[in-house]
DNA sequence: TTCTCCAATAATGTCGATATTTATATATAA
DNA sequence: TTATATATAAATATCGACATTATTGGAGAA
């Protein structure tokens, strides 16, 4: 049917996916079929397939026969949502410090290496914001791939995904995110740390605050 | 369209899930459309959307264009999805601890005495096993509401619905389930007092107990 | 046997029919 | 006149039938 082997749909899905994490859709915007079907021309099966998945993800949210919306998000959400991530992610964490072994070691030690080379290249010249996010997504993920449970990371990566609509809606050009950056580099630096001595509870309230300071950067801004 | 205000394609999906979910479909079963359609009276559309959604939840899996089959589980996943289910139920119960009001622990205390007091009942006469699964399902709530998250109470349920495809498919009619009856009560009482105490440590490591006791009894039988 | 080709089966996607909601205009009462 | 209710029209969501495309199984030839 088609040049690579992926259903229509599975294009669909990705695409809207990603332009509703991305803020493209506002929260509570009305997904009209119509527009999208010329949006990302596809027919009627393909686009419903794909909303039904984002309806069971949480992304989008359908009354009666009234069609899709964009999920709205409030700010009791949105603290709810990095909330409930930064208990998960820390309490992953901590089963990895108890079960992670030598490769899960160095793991880290390697994103680690890769996410710093880049902190410290970033004071010299501007990079690319896009790279180091990458570098820093990654560095995370080593943290908890030692958990050694799909499951548990299936629930992290679907937090994350919110957390990260959010996180668009709300700092989209309005922070000095290089404020962030700074304290970030030394955070990072403590969790690896902590995380290699398996001292969990550290590794625990450091991840926590880690995860939360977004939420307060957001509260200050809007509050 | 339609009596009651619903669409065809919520109907089919709570059906659907249902099915999987006690077993009437086996894990790697394939779901050919055409027979879908003849069993819930209804035409590809809703189908698909139903099929994707439980596709997001992880219940069914597809490839290609080869159409949809039951999530298949080895012992691993369902060790995965326990283990999963246990961490997460006993931190969230942690948090509910912290966080939990008085209505909360209303609520415990009169969730619990539905539920002793079935338990008592049943060593006189027969009684339903339905009606107690649902005492003790409520009783679990009850525990966990007090976290006051939307989210966490979320994941905790579609890990719920996951353990329980497991149970209905791995012990059914297989063991005698009298005597997991006996522990339980004795083992529910202890959690309330402990969680009523405020004693996370107790409580969590109780509820983790709790919690995989048919993964040991389903190791026991088929390993 | 092993490969190729063809037919049967089934999944995917497009389209149009139907039903429902939303918007607009009109009428009626305060 | 203003506001509310009703009727009508437009828009749009939902669904099923049909066409298209891919996969599977098997028959026949090398």
């Amino acid at each position: 049917m088609n040049d690579e082997n992926e259903k229509l749909a599975d294009k669909v899905l990705s695409q809207l996916k990603t332009d509703i994490l991305n803020g493209e859709f506002k929260p509570g915007e009305k997904l009209v079929l119509g527009t999208l079907k010329k949006r990302y021309g596809a027919g009627g099966s393909p686009l419903r397939e794909s909303l039904s998945q984002l309806l069971a993800e949480g992304l989008v949210t359908t009354e009666n026969q009234r069609g899709f919306r964009v999920s709205p998000v409030s700010i009791d959400q949105l603290r709810d949502i990095y909330e409930a991530r930064a208990h998960l992610e820390s309490m992953i964490v901590g089963i990895a410090i108890e079960k992670g072994d030598d490769i899960w070691e160095a793991g880290i030690v390697a994103a680690a290496h890769r996410l710093f080379k880049y902190d410290n290249i970033r004071q010299l010249k501007e990079i690319s914001i896009h790279e180091w996010e990458e570098r820093h997504h990654d560095f995370h993920d080593s943290l908890v791939n030692g958990c050694a449970s799909e499951i548990l990371l299936g629930l992290r990566k679907s937090l994350y995904e919110k957390a990260a609509r959010c996180r668009n809606l709300w700092l989209k050009e309005n922070i000095s995110q290089i404020d962030a950056f700074d304290a970030n580099l030394s955070e990072h630096q403590a969790l690896m740390k902590a995380v290699l001595a398996r001292d969990k509870s550290t590794a625990q309230s450091s991840i926590r605050d880690h995860i939360l300071v977004p939420v307060k950067i957001i509260e200050k801004t809007f509050l």
